[in-house]
DNA sequence: CGATACATTGAACAAATTCAAAGCTGGTGG
DNA sequence: CCACCAGCTTTGAATTTGTTCAATGTATCG
């Protein structure tokens, strides 16, 4: 497969009997692109380390619109929370590139690493990064405006916009590609920005757009 | 003080010695009802441990309103994330009762007591604690109307109309005391529900409710 | 009992989505 | 190479969901 478990950050510095072990309850598999990893509801089974690939989390809405949360690249773990509480997934993953992910049988996972301090911290790390992801969705969602997303947006991520088209960069925004349309007519109108033929921002006035988001 | 720390669960597996030290690097401090514990935007410096009482924590929009996000309840660890990643508070908390809490250096306890599994399994549940918490706001804030707000919380907090006001409630929601008492009527017009003098909620039909959010 | 806060109701408002139509664009096959 | 067309983008209008405002009615607690 061409992957090794003492290349994973993760485990790097764990011992020889033990990557065994993780080896022997742990196995490789590739995604493509869109393939789901797991849909919001499914009972979790393993604990997921993305080695390669973009993973998106989003939830869904009951009018069936993809609600963005985040997207993951390696090497990330994922699922810690539902197969640590036992609870269904609240949220789907999908793939946006193909990729490859090690699954953990979690179960046995827990009966035996848990006492292991470098795996605590670990999964400290990693639930420490959940918690302020789902921090910064909070914030974006439910205090910011959308003018104030995309702003933010744009000073964090001007790169992107040479890549992707308004349509993706609207859907990680969770606003309407219309919404995005007019915000971003509004700040060339303004002055603040201006987006070339070849799809690329330039910012001609950081502290006007800091000043829409903060 | 009353508060002993081997009484508190967190820490009820320490060794004497680990408690003696713990006690030099913390102290126990009372609360009054709508006294701040920390702001939004406040450096973090202290790890705390709510021992008594009821603590919100919530953000403020940029119009000045509270947005709610939970009520911790004894016994709670607050403050990891900040402390952990040593990031400003991302939301506010403050006392609805007078309460206790247990203010612990941070970094001093990261200098001793990290290796100590029996606290890296405390801090792993309360991250846990936290991820559920968010996701949960999430769900109620970006997928649910507020209709479907009402509808959850009657089916899961009913008894609590008996105690607080729909002026609260609202509150607690995210909702206005308007769209409150006019989602409520709704229900009370469709035979859902009824409420009495004493402001008790009677649910007629629970999967009617539930149909509601789910 | 009376003042003050809370609840209800209707109307106006706000923010963003949805719908619809028209204008662009850029990747593909001829 | 370029013409085509499907898929974006843009723009305006209508709609949706909930908030805010204002007025009136109703509890509640010294």
């Amino acid at each position: 497969m061409g992957y090794n478990l003492k290349e994973i950050p993760f485990f790097s510095k764990m011992s020889e009997e033990n990557i065994k072990r993780l080896s022997s309850i742990s196995f490789f598999k590739k995604y493509h692109a869109d393939e789901l990893l797991f849909y919001e509801g499914d009972e979790p089974k393993y604990l997921y380390i993305l080695l390669d690939g973009v993973l998106r989390l989003y939830k869904t809405s009951p009018k069936g619109q993809e609600i963005y949360i985040h997207q993951f690249v390696p090497t990330s773990m994922i699922g810690e929370l539902a197969n640590f509480e036992n609870i269904k997934f609240p949220a789907s993953a999908k793939f946006i590139t193909s990729g490859t992910i090690l699954k953990i049988e979690y179960k046995k996972l827990e009966e035996d690493f848990f006492k292991n301090p470098e795996i605590c911290m670990q999964i400290i790390r990693s639930l420490t990064t959940k918690v302020k992801i789902l921090s910064n969705v909070i914030h974006q969602e439910m205090i910011l405006t959308s003018e104030a997303k995309v702003a933010q947006f744009i000073n964090e991520h001007s790169e992107l916009f040479e890549n992707i088209r308004n349509n993706q960069i609207a859907a990680i925004l969770n606003v309407s590609p219309e919404t995005l349309s007019r915000t971003l007519g509004k700040l060339k109108k303004d002055g603040i920005i201006s987006i070339d033929k070849k799809h690329a921002v330039t910012i001609h006035d950081t502290e006007a757009l800091k000043i829409l988001y903060s």
